[in-house]
DNA sequence: CCCCAGGCACAGC
DNA sequence: GCTGTGCATGGG
Protein backbone atom coordinates (compact mmCIF):
# COMPACT_ATOMS: atom_id res chain seq x y z
CA UNK A 1 0.00 0.00 0.00
CA UNK A 2 2.79 2.43 0.42
CA UNK A 3 5.35 2.87 -1.81
CA UNK A 4 8.17 5.01 -2.57
CA UNK A 5 9.84 5.72 -5.12
CA UNK A 6 13.06 7.53 -5.25
CA UNK A 7 14.31 7.77 -8.78
CA UNK A 8 10.35 9.38 -9.50
CA UNK A 9 10.33 11.50 -6.62
CA UNK A 10 13.85 13.24 -7.45
CA UNK A 11 13.56 13.36 -10.79
CA UNK A 12 9.70 14.77 -10.88
CA UNK A 13 10.87 18.22 -11.48
CA UNK A 14 11.13 19.46 -7.72
CA UNK A 15 14.20 21.05 -6.36
CA UNK A 16 16.29 17.54 -6.22
CA UNK A 17 16.15 17.16 -9.78
CA UNK A 18 18.66 20.17 -9.90
CA UNK A 19 20.70 19.69 -7.02
CA UNK A 20 21.70 15.46 -6.68
CA UNK A 21 22.46 13.28 -9.16
CA UNK A 22 22.17 9.73 -9.97
CA UNK A 23 24.64 7.67 -9.21
CA UNK A 24 23.97 4.62 -9.84
CA UNK A 25 20.38 2.67 -10.40
CA UNK A 26 18.12 3.51 -7.43
CA UNK A 27 20.90 5.57 -5.84
CA UNK A 28 21.76 9.26 -5.53
CA UNK A 29 24.33 12.20 -4.38
CA UNK A 30 24.07 15.50 -3.84
CA UNK A 31 25.99 17.57 -6.09
CA UNK A 32 29.48 18.97 -4.41
CA UNK A 33 28.55 17.21 -1.90
CA UNK A 34 28.65 13.51 0.21
CA UNK A 35 24.76 13.03 1.33
CA UNK A 36 23.62 9.66 -0.43
CA UNK A 37 20.70 8.12 -0.84
CA UNK A 38 19.47 4.95 -2.16
CA UNK A 39 16.86 2.28 -2.65
CA UNK A 40 17.43 -0.97 -0.36
CA UNK A 41 14.89 -3.94 -0.65
CA UNK A 42 11.94 -1.40 -1.55
CA UNK A 43 13.39 0.60 1.22
CA UNK A 44 14.55 4.08 1.08
CA UNK A 45 18.20 4.34 2.73
CA UNK A 46 20.94 7.49 3.10
CA UNK A 47 24.48 7.99 4.57
CA UNK A 48 24.27 7.74 8.30
CA UNK A 49 24.95 11.35 8.96
CA UNK A 50 21.60 12.34 6.30
CA UNK A 51 19.23 10.88 8.43
CA UNK A 52 17.55 13.77 9.71
CA UNK A 53 18.15 15.72 6.21
CA UNK A 54 16.31 12.70 4.54
CA UNK A 55 13.32 12.34 6.99
CA UNK A 56 13.20 16.21 6.25
CA UNK A 57 13.73 15.80 2.72
CA UNK A 58 11.66 13.16 1.71
CA UNK A 59 8.57 14.42 4.32
CA UNK A 60 8.71 10.92 5.82
CA UNK A 61 6.60 12.27 8.69
CA UNK A 62 3.45 12.49 6.05
CA UNK A 63 1.09 10.00 5.94
CA UNK A 64 0.92 10.04 1.66
CA UNK A 65 -1.76 7.54 1.20
CA UNK A 66 -3.76 8.67 3.05
CA UNK A 67 -3.13 12.21 1.73
CA UNK A 68 -3.52 10.53 -1.85
CA UNK A 69 -6.78 8.98 -1.02
CA UNK A 70 -8.02 12.24 0.48
CA UNK A 71 -7.61 13.91 -2.76
CA UNK A 72 -8.60 11.41 -5.42
CA UNK A 73 -11.92 11.06 -3.72
CA UNK A 74 -14.12 11.48 -6.73
CA UNK A 75 -11.79 13.19 -8.48
CA UNK A 76 -10.94 11.00 -11.61
CA UNK A 77 -7.87 12.73 -12.45
CA UNK A 78 -6.33 12.85 -9.44
CA UNK A 79 -7.43 8.93 -9.10
CA UNK A 80 -5.15 8.27 -12.33
CA UNK A 81 -2.73 10.23 -11.35
CA UNK A 82 -2.21 9.04 -7.96
CA UNK A 83 -2.45 5.28 -9.54
CA UNK A 84 0.00 6.58 -11.83
CA UNK A 85 2.36 8.17 -9.56
CA UNK A 86 1.88 6.35 -6.56
CA UNK A 87 5.39 6.25 -4.91
CA UNK A 88 5.81 10.02 -5.57
CA UNK A 89 6.54 12.02 -2.51
CA UNK A 90 6.76 15.46 -1.60
CA UNK A 91 10.00 17.19 -0.91
CA UNK A 92 11.74 19.86 1.13
CA UNK A 93 14.83 21.05 0.38
CA UNK A 94 15.27 24.33 1.99
CA UNK A 95 14.81 27.85 1.06
CA UNK A 96 17.86 28.89 0.14
CA UNK A 97 18.05 26.35 -2.64
CA UNK A 98 15.21 25.74 -3.66
CA UNK A 99 14.93 29.98 -4.34
CA UNK A 100 18.28 29.38 -6.51
CA UNK A 101 16.98 26.80 -8.50
CA UNK A 102 13.45 28.05 -9.22
CA UNK A 103 14.34 31.52 -9.63
CA UNK A 104 17.32 29.99 -12.74
CA UNK A 105 13.44 28.31 -13.76
CA UNK A 106 11.81 30.95 -14.92
CA UNK A 107 11.33 30.94 -19.06
CA UNK A 108 13.39 27.97 -19.08
CA UNK A 109 14.04 24.53 -19.84
CA UNK A 110 14.72 22.13 -17.52
CA UNK A 111 17.79 20.53 -18.95
CA UNK A 112 19.55 23.39 -18.89
CA UNK A 113 18.16 24.71 -15.36
CA UNK A 114 19.92 21.72 -14.72
CA UNK A 115 22.93 22.59 -16.11
CA UNK A 116 23.09 26.45 -14.47
CA UNK A 117 22.40 24.74 -11.26
CA UNK A 118 24.90 22.55 -11.36
CA UNK A 119 27.19 24.74 -12.09
CA UNK A 120 26.42 27.09 -9.02
CA UNK A 121 27.33 24.23 -6.54
CA UNK A 122 31.23 24.69 -7.69
CA UNK A 123 33.06 28.03 -7.86
CA UNK A 124 34.59 28.60 -11.42
CA UNK A 125 38.18 28.81 -9.66
CA UNK A 126 37.42 24.86 -8.87
CA UNK A 127 36.76 24.75 -5.06
CA UNK A 128 33.83 23.46 -3.72
CA UNK A 129 32.07 25.09 -1.46
CA UNK A 130 32.73 24.62 2.01
CA UNK A 131 29.19 22.31 3.45
CA UNK A 132 28.79 20.96 0.54
CA UNK A 133 25.53 21.38 -1.93
CA UNK A 134 24.96 24.77 -3.47
CA UNK A 135 27.05 27.96 -3.02
CA UNK A 136 25.55 29.66 0.02
CA UNK A 137 23.85 33.31 -0.81
CA UNK A 138 27.27 35.14 0.50
CA UNK A 139 29.46 33.23 -1.46
CA UNK A 140 28.03 33.47 -4.46
CA UNK A 141 27.97 37.62 -4.17
CA UNK A 142 31.46 37.05 -4.88
CA UNK A 143 31.46 34.30 -7.73
CA UNK A 144 31.87 34.44 -11.05
CA UNK A 145 29.49 33.05 -12.63
CA UNK A 146 29.03 34.29 -16.14
CA UNK A 147 30.38 31.07 -17.62
CA UNK A 148 27.11 29.54 -16.94
CA UNK A 149 25.47 31.93 -19.15
CA UNK A 150 22.11 32.63 -17.46
CA UNK A 151 21.32 35.47 -19.18
CA UNK A 152 19.22 38.50 -17.64
CA UNK A 153 18.53 35.61 -14.51
CA UNK A 154 22.00 36.35 -13.30
CA UNK A 155 21.66 40.34 -11.86
CA UNK A 156 18.29 38.54 -10.07
CA UNK A 157 20.12 35.74 -8.35
CA UNK A 158 22.79 38.18 -7.45
CA UNK A 159 20.59 40.96 -6.30
CA UNK A 160 18.66 38.46 -4.24
CA UNK A 161 21.88 36.49 -3.29
CA UNK A 162 23.20 40.39 -1.82
CA UNK A 163 20.13 40.73 0.02
CA UNK A 164 20.04 37.10 1.70
CA UNK A 165 23.64 37.56 2.35
CA UNK A 166 23.40 41.28 3.36
CA UNK A 167 20.62 43.15 3.95
CA UNK A 168 19.40 40.35 6.52
CA UNK A 169 16.25 39.18 4.07
CA UNK A 170 15.25 36.26 6.65
CA UNK A 171 13.56 33.28 4.84
CA UNK A 172 13.13 32.11 8.88
CA UNK A 173 10.93 34.61 9.84
CA UNK A 174 8.38 33.45 7.10
CA UNK A 175 7.96 30.26 8.70
CA UNK A 176 5.67 31.86 11.31
CA UNK A 177 3.44 33.64 8.85
CA UNK A 178 0.67 33.33 6.96
CA UNK A 179 1.02 32.23 3.42
CA UNK A 180 0.21 35.33 1.72
CA UNK A 181 2.25 37.49 3.95
CA UNK A 182 5.31 34.91 3.48
CA UNK A 183 4.45 35.21 -0.34
CA UNK A 184 4.23 38.73 -0.40
CA UNK A 185 7.69 39.10 1.28
CA UNK A 186 9.30 36.40 -0.95
CA UNK A 187 8.55 38.59 -4.09
CA UNK A 188 10.02 41.53 -2.72
CA UNK A 189 13.35 39.93 -3.83
CA UNK A 190 14.23 40.25 -7.61
CA UNK A 191 13.57 38.05 -9.92
CA UNK A 192 10.83 36.30 -7.55
CA UNK A 193 6.87 36.30 -8.58
CA UNK A 194 4.33 34.64 -7.54
CA UNK A 195 4.93 31.36 -9.34
CA UNK A 196 8.91 30.81 -7.86
CA UNK A 197 7.40 32.20 -4.62
CA UNK A 198 5.01 29.74 -4.00
CA UNK A 199 7.77 27.16 -5.11
CA UNK A 200 9.96 28.36 -2.65
CA UNK A 201 6.93 27.97 -0.13
CA UNK A 202 6.46 24.58 -1.26
CA UNK A 203 9.68 23.19 -1.61
CA UNK A 204 11.80 25.00 0.40
CA UNK A 205 10.08 25.59 3.70
CA UNK A 206 7.34 22.82 3.45
CA UNK A 207 4.50 24.82 3.10
CA UNK A 208 2.29 22.11 1.68
CA UNK A 209 -1.02 24.41 0.91
CA UNK A 210 1.26 26.40 -1.71
CA UNK A 211 -0.12 25.31 -5.41
CA UNK A 212 2.89 26.50 -7.51
CA UNK A 213 1.17 27.70 -11.07
CA UNK A 214 3.81 26.73 -13.76
CA UNK A 215 2.31 26.72 -17.54
CA UNK A 216 1.75 22.97 -16.82
CA UNK A 217 -0.07 23.10 -13.67
CA UNK A 218 -2.35 26.19 -15.98
CA UNK A 219 -2.22 23.72 -18.60
CA UNK A 220 -3.65 20.94 -16.38
CA UNK A 221 -6.32 22.61 -14.09
CA UNK A 222 -7.56 24.28 -17.21
CA UNK A 223 -8.57 21.36 -19.06
CA UNK A 224 -9.85 19.27 -16.32
CA UNK A 225 -11.30 21.48 -13.81
CA UNK A 226 -12.47 24.56 -16.25
CA UNK A 227 -10.98 27.34 -13.66
CA UNK A 228 -8.61 29.60 -15.85
CA UNK A 229 -7.59 33.37 -13.67
CA UNK A 230 -4.72 32.84 -11.45
CA UNK A 231 -6.49 34.06 -8.74
CA UNK A 232 -9.41 31.75 -9.68
CA UNK A 233 -7.35 28.81 -9.65
CA UNK A 234 -5.15 29.95 -6.31
CA UNK A 235 -9.19 29.79 -4.36
CA UNK A 236 -10.13 26.55 -6.36
CA UNK A 237 -6.79 24.81 -5.14
CA UNK A 238 -7.40 26.29 -1.27
CA UNK A 239 -10.80 24.96 -1.42
CA UNK A 240 -10.88 21.99 -2.80
CA UNK A 241 -7.39 20.85 -1.10
CA UNK A 242 -6.43 22.92 1.64
CA UNK A 243 -3.21 21.81 2.78
CA UNK A 244 -2.64 19.28 0.48
CA UNK A 245 -2.55 21.27 -2.73
CA UNK A 246 1.43 21.23 -3.03
CA UNK A 247 0.90 17.81 -3.51
CA UNK A 248 -2.01 17.81 -5.86
CA UNK A 249 -0.31 20.47 -7.62
CA UNK A 250 2.78 17.91 -7.84
CA UNK A 251 0.39 15.70 -8.82
CA UNK A 252 -1.21 17.32 -12.23
CA UNK A 253 2.37 18.63 -12.88
CA UNK A 254 3.48 15.07 -13.84
CA UNK A 255 0.16 14.19 -15.02
CA UNK A 256 0.00 17.11 -17.15
CA UNK A 257 3.81 16.56 -18.63
CA UNK A 258 2.77 13.11 -19.57
CA UNK A 259 -1.16 13.55 -20.76
CA UNK A 260 -1.24 17.46 -22.16
C1' DC B 1 13.13 32.99 -39.90
C1' DC B 2 9.88 31.08 -36.30
C1' DC B 3 8.39 29.21 -31.43
C1' DC B 4 9.13 27.40 -26.82
C1' DA B 5 11.16 26.72 -22.08
C1' DG B 6 8.29 24.94 -14.28
C1' DG B 7 8.19 33.72 -15.46
C1' DC B 8 9.25 38.26 -14.16
C1' DA B 9 9.39 43.41 -14.31
C1' DC B 10 7.44 47.11 -16.16
C1' DA B 11 4.35 49.87 -18.78
C1' DG B 12 -0.16 51.14 -20.17
C1' DC B 13 -5.00 50.82 -19.57
C1' DG C 1 -6.89 45.11 -10.89
C1' DC C 2 -5.79 42.96 -15.65
C1' DT C 3 -3.25 42.48 -20.20
C1' DG C 4 0.65 42.90 -23.31
C1' DT C 5 5.76 43.08 -24.28
C1' DG C 6 10.79 42.56 -23.85
C1' DC C 7 13.97 39.72 -21.99
C1' DA C 8 19.27 36.13 -22.47
C1' DT C 9 20.10 31.77 -23.94
C1' DG C 10 19.73 27.41 -26.24
C1' DG C 11 17.15 23.88 -28.84
C1' DG C 12 13.79 22.23 -32.26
Amino acid sequence: MDSFDLELTIESGQTPTFTWEKTAPQRFRRIAGKDEVWMQDGRLECSPAFLKGARRLFRLQDNVPAIYSRISEGDAVLSEAVRQYAGLRLTESGPWESTVCFLVSQNNNIPRIKQIVRGLHVRPDGLNPASGGIMRPEKLVHADVSALKMGYREAFLKQTARLVAENGFSFERLRRRGLDEARDALMELPGVGPKVADCILLYGLGRTEAFPQDVWVKKAVATWYGVTKENNVKEFAAEKWGNNAGYAQQLLFCHAREQL
